[in-house]
DNA sequence: ATCTATTAATAAGG
DNA sequence: TCCTTATTAATAGAT
């Protein structure tokens, strides 16, 4: 229902995901309550945001849905006790640390570290993952390159045009149409590349003479303690 | 949004309150479940029909939604209270979670996953990294694939011996010596592979045929929340 | 339940 | 965040 159909799994883009949340969360929001009027239901809703916002809306008040929904789950013991707050911290803390180290693992071995004791054929999987992965990111490099000369050009040209306007004032009739070329000799350098043409990239094939010199650049900067 | 539109207020006749419920009780999950899903985030609903009925939708548990709700709205009452060991869990919860989402952030891009945002310095990090990760992967892999071979080699060396042996103490002196090569055809294929001389590998090379097709055996079998 | 005309939601793009 | 618009999704009403 938009201008194009989306799959439902996560969005990459953070900035549309971020975009996404907003109008999808209000739109929750306004449903839940429509629900509720309609229909004389009582309704709780809480979302969190990735960055740990809450927006939240109950028809009654949230303690009365929590009430009612604990007594039909028969667990409100364990869940608004506050002396089996800190349990659940602790267990929460657990398993966070677990998953964490989980990607830890996962990170090392992307990252080519702690390869001992993976078999042949996990190893095998590594390096098929780690090649598409190289894939994606050649690609991605290669369009933002490309990009970047694609502005460039058009830069150049305006500039090109600017300078060529400024010396027709500055020279006005006197200019022999040589001063120019001589004194900007770097407007001499688009020998051939044609700003509208489809460029075949070549970028997403492997650049050795790069990996190799400056292989242990990047860092990733992690710092789990 | 129907064949008419509909005032949001009661909806007096019981019957089609009922299949109203029935039907955005329905969108409701649905759209709860699409929204934590697309934009990553916790999402928890509780929907009492007007006869009691519940309908209920955690993306994650709606004991873990509960207490996340309760620790935002009761956080001034928890600046009173001397619960300090509680203070402590959450806080090691919230930092796990951060260091997690950081490490998710590195591993998609690892896997060649949200590459949008990055720079092109950042792309070439990347790419060298993967080339790094790939080298130490494949070299890893021909060690483990040589000592396979040496292994079945040296079991092959004794199983030979062994069944030597017993070839003697079976058919003792009229062994001819030809019936233990005819009945073992196994045992010829030793042709030149000299066990203790150093082995060029081959097999830090791009293997692209496996690659493409099976680029996507390699899950690592991620389950954050 | 199923159908479908209609309205509502929302994706993409300022 | 808000606006606009093209498109898809939800659903009201009927069967």
């Amino acid at each position: 229902m938009g201008r194009g159909k989306i799959a439902i799994r996560r969005i990459d883009n953070s900035t549309s995901r971020q975009v996404t949340f907003s109008k999808r969360r209000n739109g929750l929001l306004k449903k839940a309550r429509e629900l509720s009027i309609l229909c004389d239901a009582e309704v709780g809703l809480m979302v969190f945001s990735s960055t740990g916002k809450l927006y939240d809306y109950a028809s009654t008040s949230m303690k009365s849905v929590f009430e009612r929904y604990n007594k039909l789950k028969e667990e409100h013991h364990h869940l608004m006790n506050p002396v089996s707050e800190e349990k659940f911290w602790q267990t929460e803390a657990a398993s966070l640390r677990q998953q964490l180290q989980y990607l830890q693992e996962c990170h090392r071995q992307l990252m080519g570290e702690e390869l001992t004791g993976l078999g042949i054929k996990e190893l095998q999987n590594l390096e098929n993952q780690l090649e598409m992965s190289l894939k994606g990111v050649r690609m991605k490099k290669g369009n933002l390159i490309h990009q970047d000369n694609v502005e460039l050009y058009q830069k150049m040209d305006q500039i090109q045009k600017e300078n060529a306007e400024l010396q027709k004032k500055v020279y006005g009739s006197r200019s022999t149409g040589e001063e120019n070329a001589a004194s900007n000799p770097s407007f001499m350098v688009r020998n051939g590349y044609d700003l509208h043409a489809p460029i075949g990239l070549q970028l997403s094939q492997p650049q050795t003479q790069y990996s190799e010199s400056s292989a242990k650049v990047m860092k990733l900067g992690l710092q789990l303690h």
